[in-house]
DNA sequence: GAACACTATATTTTT
DNA sequence: TATAGTGTTC
């Protein structure tokens, strides 16, 4: 360990703020830490609280601390994520907030479905107010500790000309009346009870005499406020984080929470980790020089001693495509000189951008895996299932009973579940509850009566066996009985038996579990499925996935105007985007340990549209010196600036007057465009907000005329692109946009 | 309730 | 371009 390490270990008393930059071995100081404290018994493990954002990151820890300091550790009750933790404790003390110790936790889908009742019992129309704009909206008022008394009437005019906090309420009385809460709830109900109970608050100020945050850059404004009061007694915190490194505003993150710990804990110790232990000079160099150009920041300056390595590269290419070829060569000279596929990853900016490299990939046969996109307990089938199981478990569980009454088809449609619904909400019953005494009526069409009555038997008869049968088997025999794997078989198509592969999956992960509670716990809060060791494969993802990873050699792909950064970011968040989005160009290239290559391409297809652009602000804030610059493309550099000379610019006369929004004026001012003349950022602005359809005054065969080339005649046209061979240049491939008909 | 046509829409994502 | 969601028809 370096002196900095030791301190951030040893300094166990009072509040310490460590500034950990990417690749300072900060894991291994923070599990030292922990370990210390237990070893010197300074506290028992069930007296320290450490929070993580990520499962994998409380898991990482657990499995290190347990290295360090063996059995002792007893797994540590208080370790895990923030929602894990609130989750804990809310199950204690739920009765204080109007629920019950076994309430459901709901996730997106559940929300979402919720609120577009509520928005159509308000008789809104949901095209205007979508579900998910509302739910975005109650999210981020959670995120920032606010519950509906709490919004004032600016807030609630963002949905629905004013009815935002009523719908809010109306959610909330909802979720009560459901014994249920979302992921916000957890936290801000805590909080909530927390600030209204002294004594609650006391038994927790008491208990955790150290209290430990990673990624602390990332904590929203009820997070902060719940670990604020909880260490508030021993003032023995310590949050370890990186400003350089929040790339989670958008989901309510407050990087000031960092920027004022100094504020709020008067007499803190920082201490800074700056040796990098990860990344060759130049990688390092290039981050440093592009995070830079951020303001505000605390500021750190890595440093490593390891031996220079290569240059950062910057490929230029001509397309979308080329880019995929290029990074699949790349990689495949990798391996041909000895790597394996696991040393590399390719980091994109969002997930679309995967989808060029897949087509390639598969078509070289390169072995890849594609992190991120849907998830295991996010597939219809797994979610299904988890309904039954809920609905055993809890049988007010009314979200789940909506789910699955008529999943598989049992003739029970929107007349039928109306009417339990009229009824349930007429004798304030579950729906459940609701559907066996609509029974006893003559309200349904015997037909529905019978189905219906099969499957309120039926859940009351598993409910039944839950007594006796472990809880995986009886998740078999509800598949079973309830005639989903019967309707999955009877299909017989591929994408049947792999549904009926992943509900065999969901049993097998269910036996790891003690009770059905415990399982269903552990799916709301962790909606990972950790995956099998697999073969050697290069790995793609988003840069937010890649955060907290490293690879050999990293591939940054799709850097230009628009894309990275994106240009819906700047559209929204002006400046403060424009900073998050550098931090994440930060983040994309602190993940290489010996080579970085970072790929723009000059066209590209976007929704469909070949859309030209322009190599990201960020590739020109790398320093020279430690990059080493190539452009694949047909006439090289030439044509590149071709592309912009005064002349051919296609978008000279459009750009003034269209494709600028407010958010983009802001960051073109303020932004480092240094390097470029004033007119070329115009055409920045314009070269992504604007699409090109191909012409329809083009054949194949035409002569035509391109400014740079000559004459020559089009051989194939596709989109906006045209392969032309040129009577002096030879073939090139071009936009449409450049040439002319002559004569 | 299945099959089809039409239309709106398109980041980042953990829990 | 692709897809999801909605509406229409039988």
């Amino acid at each position: 360990m370096n002196e900095p390490q030791r301190q951030a270990v040893l300094t166990t008393e009072g509040p310490v703020l460590v500034l950990a930059g990417a690749g300072t071995g900060k894991t291994a100081a923070l599990t030292a830490r922990l370990a210390h404290l237990i070893a010197t018994r300074r506290a028992w493990p069930s007296e320290i609280l450490a929070v993580t954002f990520t499962n994998k990151a409380a898991r990482e820890m657990r499995e290190r601390v347990g290295r360090l300091v063996g059995d002792a550790v007893e797994g540590m009750p208080w370790l895990g994520t923030f929602h894990a933790i609130a989750a804990k404790m809310l199950r204690r003390h739920a009765e204080l907030v109007g629920l019950q110790a076994n309430f459901t936790i709901l996730d997106t889908d559940d929300q979402l479905r919720l609120l577009k009742q509520l928005i159509a019992a308000a008789e809104l129309d949901e095209k205007r107010w979508p579900a998910r704009q509302l739910a975005g909206l109650i999210d981020r008022w959670k995120n920032r500790g606010l519950v509906p008394a709490d919004l004032d009437a600016g807030e609630s005019e963002l949905f629905a000309n004013g009815r935002g906090q009523d719908l809010y309420r109306a959610y909330q009385d909802r979720l009560r009346a459901l014994n249920a809460c979302d992921f916000g709830d957890l936290l801000l109900h805590m909080l909530t009870i927390l600030k209204r109970h002294r004594d609650v608050l006391e038994l927790y100020q008491q208990r955790f005499k150290y209290v430990l945050v990673d990624e602390y850059q990332d904590t929203n404004s009820s997070q902060y406020l719940w670990l604020r009061l909880i260490a508030q007694a021993h003032k023995n915190i310590c949050c370890v984080g990186d400003d350089d490194q929040s790339i989670y505003s958008w989901r309510g993150a407050q990087v000031e929470n960092i920027l004022k710990f100094e504020k709020d804990f008067p007499g803190a110790a920082i201490i800074r980790l700056e040796q990098n232990y990860r990344s060759t000079p130049h990688i390092l160099a290039a981050a440093s020089a592009v995070i830079a150009n951020n303001g505000g920041r605390l500021g750190k300056s890595l440093w490593t001693e390891r031996d220079a390595g290569e240059k950062v590269q910057v490929i230029g290419v001509w397309d979308g495509p080329e880019e995929a070829r290029r990074i699949g060569d790349e990689i495949e000279t990798h391996r041909l000189r000895g790597g394996s596929y696991d040393d590399v990853a390719i980091l994109v900016r969002a997930q679309f951008q995967t989808r060029e490299l897949e087509d390639r990939f598969i078509q070289i046969g390169l072995p890849y895996r594609i992190i991120g996109g849907f998830r295991f307990y996010e597939r219809a089938e797994i979610r299904d299932a988890l309904a039954y199981l809920r609905l055993v478990h809890q049988p007010s569980d009314d979200l789940a009973f909506e789910r699955i009454v008529n999943v598989p088809k049992r003739g029970l449609g929107d007349k039928a579940v109306a009417k339990i619904h009229m009824f349930a909400r007429a004798s304030d019953a579950p729906l459940l509850h609701a559907a066996a005494r609509l029974l006893d009526t003559d309200e349904l069409t015997s037909a529905a009566r019978r189905t219906l009555g099969n499957f309120v038997t039926d859940v009351a008869r598993w409910r039944d066996r839950a007594n006796d049968l472990p809880h995986a088997e009886l998740a078999r025999l509800i598949l079973d009985e309830s005639g989903y794997t019967g309707v999955l078989q009877a299909e017989k198509s591929v994408e049947a038996s792999g549904r009926l592969e992943n509900l065999n999956e969901l049993i097998r992960a269910m036996e790891e579990y003690e009770t059905l509670g415990a399982f269903l716990e552990h799916v709301s809060l962790v909606m990972d499925n950790d995956a099998a060791v697999e073969d050697a494969k290069v790995t793609v993802m988003t840069i937010h996935a890649a955060k907290g990873l490293e690879f050999d050699t990293v591939f940054l792909a799709g850097w230009e105007e628009g894309v990275f950064p994106s240009q819906r970011a700047l559209d929204e968040g002006g400046l403060a985007s424009l900073e998050e989005e550098r931090r994440l160009a930060y983040v994309a290239i602190t993940r290489a340990r010996r080579r970085a290559a970072i790929l723009h391409a000059a066209n590209r297809r976007i929704y469909g549209q070949w859309t030209s652009s322009i190599p990201s602000r960020f590739v020109g804030e790398l320093p020279e010196a430690h990059v080493q610059a190539e452009s694949s493309m047909s006439g090289g550099e030439s044509l590149w600036r071709a592309n912009w000379s005064e002349h051919a610019d296609p978008f000279s006369s459009v750009a003034r007057s269209t494709g600028r929004g407010p958010g983009w004026q802001r960051a073109a001012t303020t932004g480092s465009f240094s390097r470029e003349p004033a007119r070329v950022v115009e055409a920045r602005a314009s070269a992504v907000s604007l699409g090109n359809k191909g012409r329809s005054d083009l054949q194949c065969g035409m002569r035509v005329f391109h400014q740079k080339f000559g004459y020559g005649a089009i051989v194939e046209i596709e989109g906006n692109k045209l392969e032309i061979d040129f009577e002096t240049a030879g073939r090139k491939r071009v936009m449409d946009s450049f040439v002319t008909i002559p004569g």
